[in-house]
DNA sequence: TAGTTCTAAATTGCATTCAATTATGTCTTT
DNA sequence: AAAGACATAATTGAATGCAATTTAGAACTA
């Protein structure tokens, strides 16, 4: 049975390619999960030339990576491995804090803000899927607030990668809280549009974000 | 006449994008260019379907945009985009300086001495091609100099974005040797193992660089 | 002559087919 | 029973074919 990707006149190589990272991002398809063209193209019921182009854009993006010897797989990475993906998106994130710090403008200050109240009312009920959700669009109005695409391009990028990994650090409603609470502090410091506290304060920050998700993998 | 694209019995369609990546690099084709499957394949003497996978990865990329009607096309940029994605790139090379500097071991310092003795002794000759070379591979070995692959991935793909315009700097020969001697303060900046002295350094050097490609573009 | 519409060519997205390489499983041999 | 070799199945790389959409051009009209 095909799965309904979502078809608004996308082109069906970009729906199945959506629907794969979406699958990936809730960790439906788990890291160093093998992904073979023929079974896709069932799946989605299309050939297995739409599927192909998928793949290859998110193995373009290193969402999945492409074996040794055969075969097309989700990214997993080793503890190592997620230590120094995780000190590369340290380094932009921070950039992202300082520039956003050093640039803001006061529209840009309300969705920040909107987008935390968001996360604070998910974070309460304890809905996860909506934290997530929440938390992702926080960090996307940061990134905006750069006003530079390609950096928070290469922001988003790296959020998507990390996903998997740092979804498993939200398990219980405390997690969740906690995560808001530190949302508040990072806020502040940008909005002191001081670039020092500002890139300080996202230092601490994807510091806390980093020891949690080794943690957790 | 199909192009006589080095067959290292690599795939055709990642040799095709290799060759691709060369000409752009080079400036055979310009930002703005548009380039079509059929025209493509007949000249590397491939189906479209390589052709195809090849523009896919390169669009991933970046280095590739494609429109929003129809076509492919090589990036072109504004100014005010090229200042951005040059911003963007000055973050992530102040980054591998820092951490270069903090992580030096003997063997990074000799490969970037190495790579400069290279680059001197073509910018000496007036070699252009020879001193573009070697200029990438002397940024090459402060990337991997890093410890930090995803890093080095990261500084490389802002380089071959920005390849073509960084290129229109180097006209007469004397921008090369100037080029040469910029490289040799960077050089003793980060030798020093001085996060800060590392990371100021890159940031002079950068802010030269992006005057040098804004006047040239 | 300028603008509009219709037709033909070009280009792309997707499907299907073919070929080649790698994995798997069985059968032998010791 | 273990190890190696061979045969077969699975999977990917590449080619070709086809349909649909877009661009270009020509012819026609005002």
């Amino acid at each position: 049975m095909a799965d309904n990707v979502q078809n608004q006149s996308l082109p069906l190589a970009r729906a199945i390619e959506a629907q794969l990272v979406e699958d990936i991002s809730i960790g439906l398809l788990e890291p160093g999960r093998r992904l073979d063209e023929a079974g896709l193209a069932q799946r989605f019921g299309a050939s297995r030339t739409p599927v192909r182009e998928a793949l290859l854009r998110l193995a373009a993006q290193g969402i999945l990576v492409e074996g040794e010897r055969r075969g097309i797989r989700v990214a997993e990475y080793t503890r190592e491995e997620l230590s120094q993906i995780f000190e590369a998106m340290h380094e932009i994130e921070i950039a992202c804090a300082r520039i956003a710090a050093s640039r803001l403008t006061l529209l840009s200050r309300h969705e920040i803000e909107a987008a935390q109240v968001e996360c604070i009312t998910a974070a309460e009920a304890g809905d996860r899927t909506g934290f997530l959700r929440a938390n992702e669009a926080f960090h996307q109005t940061i990134y905006r607030a750069t006003g530079n695409p390609f950096i928070a391009e290469l922001a988003s990028d790296f959020r998507r990668r990390t996903g998997p990994f740092r979804a498993k650090k939200f398990v219980v409603k405390q997690d969740l809280l906690a995560a808001a609470e530190s949302h508040e502090r990072l806020m502040q410091d940008i909005f002191s549009k001081d670039s020092t506290t500002a890139s300080n304060g996202m230092m601490s920050y994807m510091t806390e974000s980093l020891s949690k998700a080794l943690a957790a993998n």
